[in-house]
DNA sequence: AGAATTATTCGTAATTTTGCGAACAACAAA
DNA sequence: TTTGTTGTTCGCAAAATTACGAATAATTCT
């Protein structure tokens, strides 16, 4: 994340643009999808899903889960995995509010114009 | 976009990934919200709510417009940037989808098991 | 014409992302 | 103990992202 030194985002806007970028590729929309029409399932049934190697696949989980979204848990030999209800809901909410927030209301042009 | 080799996603996937990919971070975030809150207005109005260099405020405003999330037009000496109605419209309800689409049915776990 | 204003583009650099195959780790089964 | 299954991590490469200052382009103002 290069952002530009000593400066700085809204708390709410980071979190927001972290859940965005998360949702930023089509695998793990895919990844996400899949997820969320079913209660949980293992590794080896997403990598089928996906046109991608299986090491790919474990990236893009990685980053879903370090944004949140889906949790995993060993299930040895294998791994479940799940979306995160809790933060699902939050992304969920964030995302509609920000959508909501628009209402043509008026013309910038603070300066002069 | 560093896609596998002869290998694709569906067009409504890409699409959702693309408007979040657009949303991906916070100048972008705030520059959505900024013009979201009002008709129009110019890159210099936009620019000032930004803690960035104004070429990177230009980059990120391409990469809004390039998503189709956001439309500028010259007025010179200025340029007026507005929320696209459309395509807004349109992210808003990819995302409502997206989201509305969890319903904890069943473990997934075909084979076998 | 010359100077000022506004925003984009250029050139560059550092970092991150995406992807793959191979190696590895952890556990179960034979 | 050896073998097999499952998924992560490593090492690498190519491309994209983010950022900035300087240069440029387009237009207006003097």
């Amino acid at each position: 994340m290069v952002y530009p030194k000593n400066k700085a985002y809204d708390i709410d806007t980071e979190e927001l643009a972290r859940f965005a970028k998360a949702m930023g590729h089509p695998a793990r929309i895919n990844i996400l999808r899949f997820l969320a029409s079913m209660d949980s399932c293992f590794f080896g049934d997403i990598c089928q899903e996906l046109p991608i190697a299986k090491a790919t696949v474990s990236q893009h989980l990685t980053e879903l889960k370090n944004a949140g979204l889906i949790r995993g848990e060993i299930e040895p030999p294998k791994v479940r995995y799940c979306i995160d209800q809790e933060n699902w809901e939050k992304a969920n909410e964030a995302f509609r509010q920000f959508f909501s927030n628009i209402q043509s209301k008026e013309v910038c042009c603070n300066h002069e114009n």
